[in-house]
RNA sequence: GGCCCGUUGGUCAAGCGGCUAAGACGACGCCCUUUCACGGCGUAAUCAUGGGUUCGAUUCCCGUACGGGUCACCA
């Protein structure tokens, strides 16, 4: 076979070298050791969970002195949406992740772009040009039914899948059949001739989980579809290659095309970068576990995080821990310290396919939010607020201080409440102190309803002074408390429930449900002091009538 | 079906040949307490399975089972 006449008849415009881009993308100079790698999504429009977690490179990267870099895997044109690419900076951003090159919003910054895959069709062209030249690469004229019926042959007979050995038909055909083909203008794609044997097993380092054994490609898999455009793996090589990656960072579904990566790699004459792959993030389905799916599950969507407004740092501390798994004891000894300063491993990423936990993380944004302090979670909230609840942002903007003082209740202190994750759970929490969100939820104790409901209240409201200390007023609440026949001590109550009308758990309850609609809620005396006298004294009454 | 990856309590997991097998979330109980939270103390709960290797296996090797992934001109 004449290869030189193949790869003319071919690739006519392409008149680079390998070397040209060699030169044009010459070795980066980096310290000893710093990681360069990226995050490479298709611009679907659909920003996922897996998106971030692999973002985690940015740490790594920026750990070491290296680069990280934003390239944009768009060789299917058909999944392409308009926006997408905006969609996944906007998100990263979102989360604090920076891109040292690559894509950016107005266009791209960088010494190793283009950073969009359909720019580089003369790149892949040519390196696959010279695939040609060494009799490494073909064109396979079939059809997606040829293709079809050779799998259904395949399934019949037993045998593996794909394209190989003597389903590969157009592997060996004389020079004169593709140019007849060629003539023809049939539609045609760029086949890797593949020498591996299936038998032969090759080691891989895996940066998180170890050796690994994989077995030789036999395949002969598409490098250029028929539009000239390569398929993930061709390019995906092509880039790390001359992007200088030293990690590639991706979800352990890539596992099962890691021969052909490797195989491209090594034939090239590349150096391989150091493979990281990572667990898939799992989901219980009633008994059994399966992948996060884009369909079934909204929590996949890095916008569900944001909708519900789980902090950025939570977010990101809660992902810490899933994927490191010495981060939570790091996190525990260094409460107060940015995520930042944690020395991210791959050695410590877990292997297995994670459980993603809701209620994990719930309960790592409490904490993280109870040790905020009131102006913090004020403009956190409106920020949430002005996109997902205008009505609450106005009020916010219309009455900052009391917002504030409202949020500040419980707050501070040795042992902060943890009353909310999320802005959302936040704007829900927070509802009852405002007028105009104010509404009864929970119902009135039993032991102080009815005539007890009025005497209660009309005693409270005629001693209430709010010129009282907090100890002055609860001294006042046990007067009532006694002189009305309640035990002032629970204990006493439970022990002998027939000598009182019931304690001053009952008592504190009513004042409770009157002042905020519901039984749970923090202090009584503070939550007074930030509704004003006015409304304090309007909600008792009110709800000594009802 | 071929190939690959994985398997420690309900969940996330530490462990990297010798331990009464950490810790966190969740559950439950007790204490604190004017409610709810918070906090403190405590309880229950784990090495999938069979064979090796070894003086000794959760740890190393092989098989089995189970789970997951993947076999496109999608990434």
């Amino acid at each position: 076979m004449d290869t030189a006449a193949l790869a003319n008849l071919l690739f006519p415009d392409i008149t680079k070298s390998i070397d040209d881009y060699e030169k044009q993308y010459p070795p980066r100079d980096l310290p000893a050791g710093a990681v360069v790698t990226r995050i490479a999504p298709s611009p679907t429009g659909f920003v996922h969970l897996g998106n971030l977690y692999n973002a985690i490179g940015e740490r790594l990267a920026h750990q070491t002195g290296g680069v990280f870099y934003l390239r944009i895997e768009d060789t299917d044109q058909k999944r392409e949406v308009a926006g997408a690419v905006e969609a996944v900076i906007d998100a990263m951003t979102f989360y604090g992740v920076k891109f040292d090159e690559g894509v950016t919003k107005e266009g791209e910054s960088g010494a190793y772009g283009p950073y969009r895959q359909r720019q580089r069709k003369e790149l892949y062209q040519t390196v696959a040009k010279q695939l040609v030249l060494r009799g490494l690469a073909y064109p396979c004229f079939c059809t997606e039914d040829d293709l079809k019926a050779m799998h259904e042959q395949q399934e019949a007979a037993k045998e593996n899948f794909g394209y190989y050995g003597k389903y590969a038909v157009w592997r060996d055909r004389p020079l004169a059949d593709i140019e007849a083909e060629l003539n023809k203008g049939t539609e045609w794609v760029l086949r890797f001739r593949s020498e591996g044997d299936p038998e032969k097993m090759i080691p891989v380092q895996d940066g998180i989980r170890g050796e690994l054994k994989v077995q030789e490609n036999y395949t002969d898999f598409v490098l250029l579809k028929s539009d000239g455009i390569p398929t993930y793996h061709f390019a995906h090589v092509c880039d790390d290659h001359f992007m200088r990656t030293t990690h590639v960072i991706r979800d352990e579904s890539w596992l099962a095309t890691l021969p052909i990566h490797v195989q491209l790699f090594d034939t090239l004459g590349w150096q391989r970068p150091v493979y990281c792959h990572t667990a898939t993030l799992m989901k219980m389905d009633g008994s059994s576990k399966r992948k996060l799916s884009k369909r079934k599950d909204p929590e996949l969507a890095l916008s569900y995080y944001s909708e519900a407004g789980f902090p950025q740092e939570a977010t990101w501390l809660y992902l810490l821990t899933v994927l490191n798994s010495n981060f939570e004891e790091w996190h525990l000894a260094n409460p107060d310290a940015d995520s930042r300063e944690f020395t991210f491993s791959l050695e410590k990423m877990s292997t297995s396919g994670a459980l993603f936990d809701l209620e994990k993380l719930d309960n790592i944004a409490k904490e993280y939010l109870s040790r905020k302090d009131a102006e913090f979670v004020f403009s956190g909230l409106l920020k949430w607020a002005e996109t997902y609840d205008e009505a609450l942002a106005a009020r916010m903007t219309a009455k900052p201080d009391f917002y504030k003082a409202a949020i500040n209740v419980g707050r501070g202190g040795e042992k902060p409440r943890k009353d909310y994750g999320s802005w959302q759970d936040a704007a829900k929490f927070l509802a009852f102190y405002d007028t105009e969100t104010f509404v009864l939820t929970d119902g009135c104790p039993e032991n102080a309803d009815g005539e007890m409901r009025r005497e209660i209240l009309t005693r409270y409201l005629d001693t209430l002074d709010f010129a009282d200390t907090q100890e002055e007023w609860f001294a006042k609440v046990r007067e009532i408390t006694d002189a009305l026949g309640y035990a002032v001590q629970p204990k006493k109550y439970k022990k002998n429930p027939e000598l009182y009308k019931g304690s001053i758990v009952d008592v504190t309850n009513l004042l409770r449900v009157a002042l905020t609609g519901r039984q749970n809620a923090p202090d009584i005396w503070e939550i007074s002091h930030v509704l004003g006298e006015e409304e304090t004294r309007r909600r008792l009454s009110s709800y000594m009538k009802g």
